[in-house]
RNA sequence: GUGCCCAUAGCUCAGUGGACAGAGCAUUGGAUUGCGGAUCCAAGGGUCGGAGGUUCAAAUCCUCUUGGGCACGCCA
């Protein structure tokens, strides 16, 4: 638990009039003006209760006020009462707060607890465009924010790895393909393939019969087939692994659609024995209300994208009894998840509001919309060595003199690709431009970067100066560290407040807001200064907000560096 | 047609019941004989898509409406 502002101010608000803690603490608000004051209550709803003006009320209870410890006074200003508070004295109890536990273990929320988390599932076969990186970062970012408040986290890559797209790659490789190609750079080339086989089928049909019996053939277990598939499988995953390795992202688990293929039988067979499915158009569905049905097998018995799913969260609740359970993926597959969800609460399933979709925005391009089947498409890789590669010019042209500048410069323009997907709300759809996602000025991820970079750089100068910095009871704060402190304050609300929403972009913009704190500070005032004591308070507030700024980053999937 | 999502400064976005609506980018002007200028300070720029309603109080809640996006039984 944080310093306990609020909980401190209203137990001395109770003190001296009647009125419920509880009710103060949810009143308590920062004024938007900063001049006002620390903390106002707005009085409109206590008036009304007593039947006075809450200007006069917010008058006489400001008369009532004695100057104390915490409180140095208080003011109406028309139906606000403005609290000024002791500035210097919270300062130092968030900074003795936060050197002694270091955010290690905050909060015990997740305790005991498991959560499931499917997110990233890339096709095989189709590269691994920035269309996927949404869903891979804000996946690892939430996998790190769960795990941090306590919970076990089951991270799961849900390739997409099964369907009859493998049947025109089986067609299209026998026809146009070979070993050594694919070898050497699987996912483009079976891309490629992909996009061949749509060019030729264009003119010639029939090749759409051909891929369906490759699938077909495919589902038989035809040895063949599954020859085939496994390669453009195993060789896909060990492409998609280099990729997730830059990202710093990692799973428990790649098991992908085809992982379920053997449990589709018994799933239908499961949801038919709640007596909830039809027969219509000679489809197995359950019908739904207020949305179309759920369709679990097709007229020719063949089964769909939402039976393996219903099969995958019956195996997952299963093998970890789930707590939670999350879905990590674009919005526009809300009405299936949605489905989903009916279908086990049809099923009479409790649990399944544990299940949660986390939907987002989808990637947009200025010009075209992108159509993976035409080849228009803007690869993750392609991004991140732009980024890493502006990254590293402008280290060699800032600071020649740093080791392993390579290492910096990936850290930095991956952590920027990363940020600046997480930095907004997730639903929101995002135009790509190459600008916004080159630059390294404002509210970016490299800004976030920066600032910790040179609080490194400035704590190291300190500790040679002064030596090690640490927290003792007779240190005397001031003021100027106010406006970090209770940043610093609010982190753990925030981690909890992100988990809670399922919103990796809280945290993000706290850590804009702390940073932008940070550097105001650290342009007004030195750190580092004759005074020793002044010197140490400093210090040790620069020093927590090294810790809430690494800690927060690394929350985001963002890895920092001491120097750049 | 039905359902869901989005709409706030030129651009990208914060802000889910409280005081004159805030950032970044872009534009303009400033800051370094001292801790990293990838920084900081300042200026201009807004009928919060529109109309009703609820409330002491609405960008925020409700209804309607306009514009954009997505989805809607045999893809995933």
């Amino acid at each position: 638990m944080a310093v306990d502002i609020k909980g401190r101010l209203s137990e001395y608000f109770v003190s001296i009039i009647p009125v419920d803690k509880e009710k103060i603490i949810s009143l308590l608000e920062k004024p938007s003006n900063p001049g006002f004051g620390d903390y106002a209550i707005p009085c409109f709803e206590m008036a009304k209760e007593k039947k006075k003006r809450p200007d006069e009320l917010a008058k006489e209870l400001s008369s009532r006020f004695e100057g104390n410890e915490i409180i140095v006074r208080a003011e109406a200003r028309g139906a606000y009462l403005n609290l000024f508070i002791n500035r210097s004295y919270f300062t130092g109890e968030v900074v003795k707060e936060i050197s002694r536990k270091g955010f290690l273990g905050l909060s015990k929320k997740g305790k005991n607890k498991t959560v499931v988390m499917d997110y990233s599932s890339p096709n095989i076969a189709k590269p691994f465009g920035i269309g996927h990186l949404r869903s891979t970062v804000i996946g690892n970012s939430l996998k790190k924010i769960f795990s941090f408040l306590g919970y076990r986290v089951i991270g799961i890559n849900h390739i997409g790895d099964w369907g009859t797209q493998f049947g025109k790659l089986i067609t299209a490789f026998k026809k146009w393909g070979n070993d050594d190609s694919l070898k050497h750079d699987p996912i483009n080339y079976l891309y490629d393939l992909y996009v061949q086989f749509h060019r030729e089928s264009e003119k010639d049909p029939s090749l759409e019969d051909v891929a369906r019996e490759w699938f077909n053939l495919l589902e038989k277990k035809d040895s063949e087939a599954t020859l085939i598939w496994k390669k453009f499988r195993d060789l896909s995953i060990e492409e998609f692994r280099r990729i997730y390795h830059r990202l710093g992202v990692e799973f428990e688990h790649y098991t992908g659609e085809s992982f379920y293929s053997d449990m589709l039988d018994s799933t239908v067979e499961k949801v038919q024995a709640s007596k909830i499915t039809e027969v219509s158009e000679d489809a197995l569905i359950v019908p739904l209300d207020d949305m179309p049905p759920a369709m679990l097998r097709k007229k020719d018995g063949s089964t769909l994208y939402l039976t393996r799913d219903i099969a995958a969260v019956l195996y997952r609740k299963e093998r970890y009894n789930f707590d939670l359970a999350l879905y990590v993926v674009g919005s526009p597959q809300m009405l299936h998840f949605r489905q989903l969800f009916k279908v086990l609460e049809k099923m009479g399933i409790k649990w399944g509001s544990q299940c949660h979709h986390i939907p987002f925005g989808q990637i947009r391009f200025e010009d075209q919309s992108m159509s993976t089947r035409k080849g228009n498409i803007i690869f993750l890789e392609e991004v991140m060595d732009k980024a890493v590669g502006l990254a590293s010019k402008i280290i060699d042209e800032k600071s020649p003199h740093i080791d392993n500048k390579m290492d910096v410069a990936e850290a930095v323009g991956v952590g920027s690709i990363i940020f600046n997907d997480l930095r907004n709300s997730r639903i929101k759809d995002i135009t790509f431009n190459w600008n916004e996602v080159l630059n390294f000025n404002g509210e970016t991820g490299v800004y976030l970067q920066y600032t910790h970079a040179r609080i490194s750089s400035l704590l190291e100068k300190y500790s040679q100066k002064a030596g090690g910095v640490s927290y003792d009871d007779s240190l005397q704060f001031g003021e100027e560290g106010y406006d970090i402190a209770i940043l610093l304050n609010d982190f753990e609300d925030t981690i909890l407040k992100s988990a809670q929403d399922f919103e990796p972009s809280i945290i993000a913009r706290y850590l804009l807001e702390l940073a932008s704190a940070f550097n105001t500070f650290y342009n007004a005032h030195r750190v580092i200064t004759e005074d020793e004591g002044i010197s140490r308070t400093r210090a040790l507030v620069v020093l927590c907000v090294q810790k809430v700024l690494k800690t927060g980053l690394e929350l985001l999937g963002i890895k920092v560096v001491e120097e750049m």
